[in-house]
RNA sequence: UGAGUAAGCCAGAUGAUCGCGUAUACAGUGCCGAAAGGCCGUAUAUGAGGAAAGUCCGGGCUCCACAGGGCAGGGUGCCGGGUAACUCCCGGUGAAGGCGACUUCAAGGAAAGUGCAACAGAGAUAUACCGCCGCGGGAUUUAGACGCGGGGACGGUUCUUGCGUCUCGCAGAUCGAGACGCAAGAACCGUCCCCGGAGUCCGGCCUCCGCGGUAAGGGUGGAAAGGUGAGGUAAGAGCUCACCAGCAGCAUGGCGACUUGCUGACUAUGUAAACCCCACCUGGAGCAACACCGUAUUAGGGACGAUAAAGUGGCCCGCUAGUCCCGGGUAGGUGGCUUGAACUGUACAGAAAUGUACAGUCUAGAUAGAUGAUCAUCGAAUACAGAACCCGGCUUAUAGGCUCACUCAUACA
RNA sequence: CGGGGUGUGGCUCAGUUUGGCUAGAGUGCUUGCUUGGGGUGCAAGAGGUCGCUGGUUCAAGUCCAGUCACUCCGA
């Protein structure tokens, strides 16, 4: 990833919490705070509610990868924290890639102009 | 063909594009840095499991403790072998289940001691309620025998009366005497029957009490002190016998658990996943162990310097505070960290578990934690599930599929 | 990585020590009585696979083993 690090710390992650602003999706909860740097940090928070590793591995996977794909478009210098939600069903790929871009617009973070130009050109 | 038993195996593959961890190599007057080196980039290689899980056992490794021994606590528990070790594995013994292939078993000791066994039942680790039998006694009833009283029938004897016959006395009749027979009456005796009374004796039935024998039978219970059958007995009982089961001793085969045979005593409830006894094993903690580096900041100790300045205070002492050293040591980093009781193949030893030898291979090492996404093809692509110091096991979860051996049933040849 | 606890009517808990009496209490629920009606009060009743599976035992909520879920503590 070009412009993100991780994020690792608890305290990171609960001034995120308490500070930023947040949507809820079906599958996951997207919280965003501006920070005042030029990368973004991505953290991602999967509940041992969620299921026994492999679920919640998968779930991790699937997240990093959609973000990974949506990375140029986001805004930069922002956190990022994706916190899965219980549901029945496990989600797949293009579940969370909707619902990542559902996210990311209604958060006003989403580069529309750049999406649209790309598919444009 | 169907049903089943057992032992194993696989755990999507291939290709393309994008992306991630590690290792190696290379390159850029790239970036950071005094340097070592790190970051970025490219290429190549490689990258989760049969259970990686649960954390139920056993070890390696590290640190702490430790002269030696014992107790306590914990664990294990048929026998032999395997192993670094085991609560694991292999083979066997015994028991249980299955028609069978085969499967299962915490499988030492209840005759060292203690505890517990509700309810039911006469009685629960010893008992005697009912029953059966013997002896003694009481009460009641009945029958019999003997004896008593009364009545009747029959028979006998004696006496009286009448009649007849005969004999004798008388000539004869009357008459008298005697004998015999018949009839009637009376008395006595005997036998039998009936009735009465209840005296004595004996037996039986019912009932009660006491003493003794017995444990076959009764019903209860999970369990009633061997089971079945025959003999035996007053009634019964291993009291005796046969078979079976159990115990002890001896012998036989086996390294052993144990098997088989003989002899003897004649019986000993269950529970030790109740306490316990016996034999054997056992120090504690865990890679967040442990070792090293160590920033900011700082508990504490010591030294120096100044009463000039700052804070506290009305002022002084004092305290805070200044510099240096010692020092514990946090965040963080590095090592531990993957060559190992390793894997693959072959040969040999062994019944097997397993061991030995030789050859070959290097096969994740992350640190908020790397394996993912999309597309195409295959008849389908789907279960349980993600290494975290490392091994050996156990247990649990698991879609679909494959291989080999064996058993039973049916059909055909 | 290591250690502990809990699971019993709808809810909150006893009972597990030392196995045996119909598994009990409060609250909630249902019905009836009381009241003009409701509440309160009184009486009666229903409601339990003792988390699940197996074992030991004559007998298991209780003992043993495995397993599931929840929860707490220490490094």
């Amino acid at each position: 990833m070009v412009k993100t690090v991780p994020m690792k710390k608890n305290y990171e992650f609960m001034r995120v919490y308490k500070r930023g602003k947040f949507f809820v999706g079906k599958f996951i909860t997207l919280y965003v705070l501006k920070n005042d740097s030029a990368v973004n940090r991505l953290g991602i928070t999967v509940s041992k509610k969620i299921g026994k590793s492999v679920k919640r591995n998968r779930i991790k996977r699937l997240v990093r990868e959609n973000y990974r794909m949506f990375e140029a478009y986001t805004a930069s210098g922002y956190d990022y924290v994706f916190v899965s939600r219980i549901s029945e069903t496990v989600p797949d790929f293009f579940d969370i890639r909707k619902e990542m871009k559902f996210l990311l617009k209604k958060l006003n973070v989403f580069d529309q102009e750049k999406w649209n130009c790309l598919k444009g050109c």
